[in-house]
RNA sequence: GUGGUUGUAGCUCAGCUGGUUAGAGUAGUGGUUUGUGGUUCCAUUGGUCGGGGGUUCGAAUCCCCUCAUCCACCCCA
């Protein structure tokens, strides 16, 4: 019987031209991530469904990817519950693990089993697919990687700063232009609070966090919708308009938000900008946050992050508290793409192709392969006894740009017949200058 | 979860208002006197026209259901 090649929704396959683009910007992400002194830990892609269930908030414990269990698990299920089709009691009967839903929450049951054996503050950065069941549409996808820095352990600012230092670099070398955002949870959190809406926090919030896409009159509509009195909806409506800190009411959760973020506003980048209407949805952050978008091509946000000071608490460790920033690969990969900033060396085939007539022509080809590696250089031979014209076609296919003939007439004389693919021009080369023409070339 | 889009060969698509054995390009394979590809020419493999039901003498084409896809909303990287 034949299935059909399919791929589960929103999942991908990545060509050999494609996995070098992307390694190419994890490779940058890497590079900067160390230079800033962050180590690589791994976790395991499952987590036990407790570690990751109301971290994210309703809608994210909606879009939990859950693992059968294992054995004959429907045998240990409650009769009632099965008979009821109670999919979210049946769930907690049958599923005791997911999948990763980002690198933070891993993280901060990693730190707090791990305790014993790290040095804090711990910086470690994580470069790892993550799982949402969401519904896939342009630039969101249910596998993508994260690229994540964290420093868990140490309340500094200077965390802050070079997290934002971090994201400025790493696109600098990408060669993308961004807009760095950030916010303060406590600004907002005492903001709603300021304003009477005291225990609806969250809901005023998620308000703010619209003004990008309705525009401020929907915002203060909705605002009104929440029995807001007109001092405060003018308030508001000020504040939002001019993105001015000094306007903002005194308590004292203000005060600590503001200082904390005077704090950024003297060490920031350049192209790093305070925005009082950024939210962001995780439910984990406590104090800054951030977003990074593209100011050149509209993809949605291509990175995020912010200082979660409770996390750790969850898995029974206080007073740890975590800053972090992570990077969205696959829509860095969409804006590099199409803005064609990709450089246009990248090429994942080998150097030489080493071709022939026969087979005592390949057993020659073949030792010759062993100096060639051994000098660095990335060759392979064409494996099996096809036509001539057939070699040299799998040579174009592959973007190999150089080809070495070996016929009787070659072996006679210990040459190879090196062929520049692109120009298709001809020499004859001994093994020891076939060798360092190519470490040249 | 809501709204819209599109499902025809491995891939990209054409098939007009229902009418004979469903087409093209590309990829694959075989040849083009067997040592020169990207850039000759010829031949050829490959499709229960997403699936199911209905209307009709007749359905890829019309209607209903269903599944999938992409896009938008929600939320997010």
């Amino acid at each position: 019987m034949k299935i059909k090649a399919a791929l589960p929704k929103g999942m991908r396959d990545f060509l050999p031209k494609d996995v070098v683009r992307r390694q190419y910007i994890t490779q940058i992400i890497r590079e900067v991530f160390e230079l800033y002194a962050y180590q690589a830990i791994e976790t395991p892609v499952m987590e036990n469904l407790n570690t990751l269930t109301g971290k994210y908030g309703e809608e994210g414990d909606k879009l939990l990817f859950k693992v059968l269990n294992s054995g004959d698990y429907l045998s240990k299920t409650d009769d009632q519950i099965l008979q009821a089709k109670d999919s979210r009691k049946l769930t907690a009967q049958i599923s005791e693990k997911g999948l990763r839903y980002d690198l933070t929450v891993p993280l901060a049951r990693y730190v707090v089993q791990n305790q014993n054996d790290l040095s804090f503050p711990f910086k470690r950065y994580h470069i790892a697919p993550v799982w949402r069941a969401d519904r896939p549409q342009k630039g969101r996808y249910r596998e993508f990687y994260q690229c994540d820095a964290d420093v868990i352990g140490s309340e500094s600012l200077y965390n802050e700063v070079e997290l934002m230092q971090i994201y400025a670099k790493v696109f600098a070398k990408l060669n993308l232009e961004v807009k760095i955002k950030y916010n303060n949870r406590k600004i907002l959190l005492g903001l709603m609070q300021s304003i009477g809406l005291e225990g609806k926090e969250t809901e005023g919030i998620a308000i703010l966090d619209k003004l990008d896409k309705i525009g401020l009159d929907k915002v203060i509509e909705e605002y009104k919708a929440l029995e807001l009195n007109d001092a405060n909806l003018s308030l508001l409506r000020k504040l939002l308009e001019t993105n001015d800190v000094s306007l903002l009411p005194t308590s004292d959760m203000l005060e600590l938000g503001k200082k904390e973020l005077a704090f950024l506003d003297k060490f920031k980048p350049e192209n790093a900008f305070f925005d009082l209407s950024l939210a962001r949805g995780l439910d984990y952050y406590t104090g800054c946050i951030f977003e990074v978008a593209s100011t050149e091509y509209e993809i949605g946000s291509i990175g995020g992050g912010g200082r979660y000071d409770n996390l750790t608490e969850m898995f029974g460790k206080s007073d740890l508290t975590g800053v972090g920033i992570s990077f969205g690969l696959e829509r860095i990969y969409d804006v590099m793409e199409a803005l064609n900033r990709f450089p246009e060396n990248l090429n994942a085939s080998s150097k030489l192709l080493l071709v022939h007539f026969s087979e005592a022509n390949q057993n020659y080809a073949f030792q010759a392969l062993n100096s060639l590696r051994d000098a660095g250089i990335h060759a392979e031979m064409y494996p099996d006894l096809v036509k001539f014209p057939k070699q040299l076609k799998y040579a174009n296919d592959k973007n190999i740009p150089y080809v070495a003939i070996v016929g009787d007439k070659e072996m006679e004389q210990g040459l190879f017949a090196l062929k520049n693919m692109e120009t298709g021009e001809q020499q004859e080369l001994g093994l020891d200058r076939l060798i360092s023409f190519l470490k040249s070339h």
